[in-house]
DNA sequence: CGAGATGTAATGTCAACAATTACATCAAGA
DNA sequence: TCTTGATGTAATTGTTGACATTACATCTCG
C-alpha cells in the first residue's frame, strides 16, 4: 500500500477547516467540491479525524470544527489516523517460506531490519512536520498570489 | 506506487548469485523456482541490474554472476534500479488544481516540502544498507540453523 | 542444427482502492 | 410535527496497477 492519496485529502480538508473557521460551516459536500473526491470518501476521512480527536462534526446540523492545537498535530498522527498500519504493509515482500532453498526460507528475516529502518525513517521525519506548518505554508502562498 | 515486491525479490535474486557463485549456474528459471515469481518477471528484474552493472548475463548460454562489490551495492541502489522515478509516485496526490478554491489550488505546493522531505529520509535510510550487510546477515542465519 | 537460455511484446488475471448508490439516523427550524 | 439537510455506513460497482502468462525472436554452444 502506498502513502495514499488519502492522506493528501485528510491535510487538505484540516487546512480547509481550519481557514473557513468562522465563515462558513464545514460540510462534507463543501470539502468533497473542494478535493475534488466523493463525499463518501470525504466522510470516512472526516471519520477518521474524529476518532482521534482533530476534529468535532455535530450529528445532524453538521459543520466540522478543528478541536486540537494545529502545531500538536503531526503529519504521522494524521497519517496513522487514516490507516493504523500503514507503514507496515507500505513495503512489500513475496511469500517464498515454503521453497526448499535456504536463500527462500532467510530472505524474509534478512529484510526485516533493513525495512523496519526505512518505516523508522519516514514515522520521524512525519512526526517532525506539524498542521501548524503546512498551514502558514499556504498562508504564505495565497498572500503571494491572492486570487479569488 | 508501494515499494514493491520487486525489491525484494531482487535482493533475494543478487543474494542467490552471491551464495551460488561457482557451485551452480544461476539461470531465470532457477530464480524463479528460488523465489516463486515467474521467469519472465525474473527476467525483467534480472535486465534492470543488469543495466546498473551490478550482474552480467551472458547472452545464450545464461548465468548470471555478480560483476560489482556487494558493500558498494546498497539498497537505494538497487530500488533505483527497478523503479527510476519510485520515490516521486511514492505518496500520493489528489488532483484538484482546477477547482476555484484557495486550498485546492496551493494544496500540491503546501505537501511538497513534506513529502520531499519524506522521500529524502527514505533515500538516505535505504543508501546506509548495502548489499554485503544483508548478505552477512543471511549467513549469519543460515550458520544458526543449518537445513539444507 | 537443436537444445537451452535470454529479451521483450502482448495479453490475461486479480486484488486494492475509490466512486457510487442506497438508506438509516439525527438535529434544527418552519 | 414534519421537512430539510446533514452525517454514518453497508453494499455494489467501476478502475487501475502490479503481477502472471503466453508467445516468439534471438543468441550461444555442443
Amino acid at each position: 500500500m502506498q502513502i495514499s492519496m488519502k492522506c493528501s485529502v485528510a491535510v487538505h480538508c484540516l487546512i480547509f477547516i481550519h481557514e473557513a473557521k468562522g465563515i462558513v460551516k464545514v460540510t462534507s459536500n463543501l470539502l468533497a467540491e473542494s478535493t475534488g473526491c466523493n463525499p463518501v470518501i470525504i466522510r470516512n476521512i472526516l471519520s477518521a479525524l474524529k476518532k482521534a480527536e482533530f476534529i468535532t462534526i455535530p450529528r445532524g446540523t453538521g459543520g466540522a470544527e478543528l478541536c486540537a492545537d494545529p502545531s500538536q498535530i503531526t503529519l504521522y498522527q494524521i497519517y496513522t489516523a487514516l490507516e493504523p498500519n500503514g507503514l507496515v504493509s507500505l513495503i512489500g515482500i513475496h511469500s517464498c517460506q515454503d521453497r526448499p532453498c535456504p536463500v527462500a526460507q532467510n530472505i524474509g528475516e534478512v529484510l526485516q531490519t533493513p525495512y523496519h529502518k526505512i518505516a523508522e525513517a519516514i514515522k520521524e521525519t512525519m512526526n517532525r512536520i506539524t498542521l501548524q506548518s503546512m498551514i502558514e505554508e499556504f498562508q504564505r502562498l495565497v498572500k503571494k498570489s491572492p486570487d479569488l
